[in-house]
DNA sequence: TTAGAAGTTTAAGCATGCTTAAACTTTTTG
DNA sequence: CAAAAAGTTTAAGCATGCTTAAACTTCTAA
C-alpha cells in the first residue's frame, strides 16, 4: 500500500476550467503579456462577466495572477495544466485520424470534449501506440509529460514566403472544418511539397503548385499555413 | 440544405440522466416489474432523495412511469435510450481491451466516464473497426443501432453447472477490478474451455480444471460466471 | 483634460443535481 | 390490526457556472 500525497497539482480541474486554462494559455503565445477578459470571452463564447467571476477563482486557486482591469498572467501551476489539456487534446486528434480514420476536419470537434475525460492511462497508451509523436494532424507541436513543446524551428507562415520559393507543409493552424476540407481538396495537407509560382501584387493572392495541380489562397489562408523552405 | 426535426429522440440527454436511463434499465432486467428508488439510489451511489427529485423529471420528459411511493417503469424512449448507454459503454470497453491493450479489469471505470462523450459517429467508427462485435470483453452483449441484443442462448451460471460439465466460459457479468484481476490470474476468461471436477455439498464451491490447471471458485463468483455446457 | 466610448466588474437570478432533515406512506410484525 | 420499522418524498440549502442589467474603470480623441 503507498502513501499518495494529493498536492494542489495532482487535483483534477473542473471541465470549465480546463477550458479557462487551454484558452488563456493560448491567448498568452499570441498577445505576449497579460491577458484579456474580452478576448477569454470571446475565445470561449461565454459573456466578460462569467470569465471576470471565474478568472477570480482560478486567482485563488493560485492557477494565476488577476489584476482587475487589468487582465491575467497563467502562474506555472497554470500553465503546466494547460498543456496537459493540449497534450491530451493533440494525441486524442492524432489518435482518432490515425487509428479510426476520421478526417482531419472532424477531428478537433471530438477532441475538444474528450479531452476533459480521457485519462492519463489512457493518453499515455495512445502516446505509446502513435510513437511518442511530436505533431498532430494539423502539424500543431504535442507537449510532452514534462510540458516540453517541439518546434517547426525554420517554418514561416505562407503569406511570407517568396516566389519560386519551395517548401513543405509544416502545419496548419486552424480547425475550422470547412477550410480544412477545403485545403485538403486542394491537396494542401501536412507533409506535402509546394512550389509558390506567383503571388499577386493586388491582394496577396499565393499561386502554389502541388505536384501536377495549381491552387490560389488568399492571404488571409496563407497566414494560417505554415511552410518549410526547403531551397 | 437539409431540415432537421428535433424531436424528443434526438435531443442529448444529460450525464446524470444518461445514468439514471442505464441504472434503471439494468435493474428492470433483474427484478422484472417497476423498480425502487432505494435500488437506483444504491446503483448510482446517490440518496433516495436525489432519486426522488430526478425521477420526477425524467417521468415528465415520458422516458419513465413513475408512480410515487411505488416505483419507476422505463417507457419505450426510455430503454432505447438506455440500451444505446450501454451500447457505447461496452463498445468502448472492446475497443479500450482490443486496440488499446488496457486490461479487462480497467476498462470498466474509462468506459464509465466515456460512454456519455463518444459522439455516435465515433462510436460507429469504433464498431466498425471492431467487426460489429456481439459482445464486449467480459461477455456482455452489445446492442446494436437498433437495440437488438444478442444473446447467449444456452449459457448458465457456473453456479448451476454439474460435477463432469465440460462448458466453455462465456461470460463474466460483474466489474468488480478485483475480481476480475483474480480470474484472469486463475485462467478463468472469456472463451476458455473448463471441466467441472467437483463441488463441495458444504458451500457449493466449485472446482473447476483449465488445462492443466485447477481452481476453486465461491458459490458468489460463479454466480457471476455464465457457461455454455459443450456435452 | 475631459467627455464619451469601450471594456470590466458586481449583483441578482437561473438551471442542474446533489445533500440533510423532517414529514409522510407503506410494509412488517407482534 | 395497530405500532414500529422501513422506505419515500418534500423542503431548504449548497456548489458550479452561466446570463442580463447596472455600476464602475480605463482608454481615446477632440
Amino acid at each position: 500500500m503507498s502513501i499518495i500525497k494529493i498536492t494542489d497539482e495532482t487535483k483534477k480541474e473542473s471541465i470549465s476550467t480546463e477550458d479557462y486554462l487551454k484558452a488563456i494559455y493560448k491567448l498568452m503565445n499570441v498577445s505576449s503579456g497579460s491577458v484579456k477578459t474580452q478576448d477569454i470571452a470571446n475565445k470561449l463564447g461565454v459573456t466578460s462577466a462569467a470569465v471576470s467571476e471565474m478568472v477570480k477563482k482560478l486567482a485563488t486557486k493560485e492557477l494565476l495572477d488577476y489584476i482587475p482591469y487589468k487582465g491575467v498572467r497563467l502562474l506555472p501551476e497554470g500553465i503546466k495544466k494547460g498543456k496537459l489539456v493540449i497534450r491530451r487534446h493533440r494525441l486524442i486528434e492524432l489518435y482518432l485520424h490515425e487509428y479510426l480514420d476520421i478526417p482531419r476536419n472532424m477531428v478537433h470537434e471530438e477532441a475538444e470534449v474528450l479531452e476533459h475525460f480521457a485519462s492519463d492511462y489512457l493518453i499515455n497508451k495512445m502516446d505509446k501506440k502513435l510513437g511518442f509523436p511530436q505533431f498532430d494532424p494539423h502539424g500543431a507541436p504535442i507537449p510532452d509529460k514534462n510540458g516540453i513543446i517541439p518546434t517547426h524551428k525554420t517554418a514561416i507562415p505562407l503569406s511570407e514566403s517568396k516566389k519560386g520559393d519551395v517548401c513543405k507543409i509544416v502545419r496548419v493552424s486552424n480547425f475550422d472544418s470547412e477550410l480544412l476540407e477545403h485545403l485538403e481538396n486542394e491537396g494542401i495537407t501536412i507533409g506535402v511539397l509546394i512550389t509558390v509560382s506567383g503571388i499577386l501584387e493586388f491582394d496577396g493572392t499565393v499561386q502554389v503548385r502541388i505536384g501536377e495541380k495549381t491552387s490560389s489562397l488568399s492571404t488571409k489562408i496563407c497566414q494560417n499555413i505554415w511552410v518549410d523552405p526547403i531551397n
